[in-house]
DNA sequence: ATTATACTTGTTGTTGTTACACTTTTTAAA
DNA sequence: TTTAAAAAGTGTAACAACAACAAGTATAAT
């Protein structure tokens, strides 16, 4: 049977959201081949044959952003025949969520954060890749405090509180969001204050290392909306 | 560099998963050709160049098993360069739950359900891909009332209610668990009694056809177990 | 001192969750 | 026909989580 070659590239591409003056932002680069030369991609790269996904996105991220030892999570395979304009490419999407201050990512006007919710025009198919990663954020939202990876390590619960507005694009009480989170294991309570405003300063909080998925179920109630 | 060839085989797998004899049980194929030939694999085949990844699937478990129009759902992309034993193979996996009686297919030695709990020697690393559609199953639980996927189209509640405890391997109260079901949207109460046991007749209930992901988001709930 | 601004805090009604035990219906056997 | 065995069916009360809601407090700038 013709054109059933058995072989196809794979490639790794993976999404990295950070919170960056009060936006929700996504790491970006600037291909310098074609196709799509000059277009911002998300970053990216072949798989080798000598290592499996994970490894594959860690060398990849570490060469194209010099980021390292974060936490990786795949996301989705995408691999529609057209995605790739040239020739056929599958990819195996990943996503992390990091603070940014905690990289000393060197942007430039090839590597650069980009507000989610204003994109350029993107490269391939990584427009839906960045929407398919909003969405499992949002996911994992519900189930845990996982916005203090995007805060700074020492966070004011407006901070965290905007940061989970901007994620799920809907409003929060403020006095429910907060009686939630202090119930949340691992947070602490520091005695210092930020006083970025020139305002009434707001506590500061850091999270504990804590293990993932644990008592606290869900951390942001699905919201109940009439099926939309 | 060299080792470095960007083309890498591609397959899709497929885990079917069904409620048969009161067990959970999984589709599987005897492997006719090496490697791991005579040993049992779940359904699996290339991926062609003119297909996406989901029409793959769809085609390779037609092929396969002579399965039509399920719902199928994309799981993971499994990659270790060692998971084949002769070339590198990446499979992207893909998961369905069906009700084994709306499909007429026709077991033979090389085709034939088996216990999730009790498998034979699989091929590849296909246990592991069998037990991480269990995880993803025991979510999708939780979010809503997958399991009517699994059963009979007219079911008794205390069918449904063995259907959960075998997927999240627990006990469940029998009066809470009937005040929740009943509550579900799209469940509707049948005047039909089963007579299969030689006791008390059960009623019968169905499913109207819901939009999965519906208002009812958290069906069954999340154990608080002590972070195991 | 005044003002503007962001931070902080508690109650109540509602809804969902868990724990828990007896009665009813049916068939089969005595 | 009575009896026994097996599974179906049913309600309440205490507790936890959630949603809605408004006033006082600390700071810096004027």
């Amino acid at each position: 049977m013709f054109n059933e070659i058995k072989t196809h590239e794979i490639t790794v591409d993976i999404v990295i959201l950070t919170i960056k003056n009060d936006a929700l932002q996504v790491l970006l680069v600037k291909r310098n081949n074609e196709p799509f030369k000059d277009k911002w991609a998300i970053p990216g790269g072949y798989v080798r044959m000598s290592e499996n996904l994970d490894e594959a996105a860690i060398r990849v991220l570490k060469e194209k952003t010099d980021v390292e030892n974060i936490y990786l999570e795949q996301l989705y395979t995408f691999g529609d025949p057209l995605r790739h304009p040239v020739s056929r490419v599958i990819t195996c999407a990943y996503f992390a969520l990091i603070r940014s201050e905690d990289f000393n990512i060197v942007t430039s006007p090839d590597l650069a954060w980009h507000k989610v919710f204003d994109l350029p025009p993107l490269a391939f198919d990584h427009k839906e890749i960045i929407q398919y990663s909003l969405k499992r954020t949002r996911e994992r939202l519900e189930m845990c405090p996982v916005a203090y990876q995007l805060l700074n390590e020492k966070f004011t619960l407006t901070e965290m509180q905007k940061a989970y507005e901007m994620i799920m694009e809907k409003k929060l009480d403020k006095r429910n969001f907060r009686k939630k989170v202090i119930t949340t294991e691992g947070l602490r309570e520091l005695n210092e204050f930020s006083k970025t405003s020139s305002k009434r300063p707001a506590r500061l909080y850091t999270f504990e290392t804590i293990k993932l998925n644990s008592k606290r179920a869900h951390f942001i109630k699905k919201t109940t909306n009439p099926t939309s």
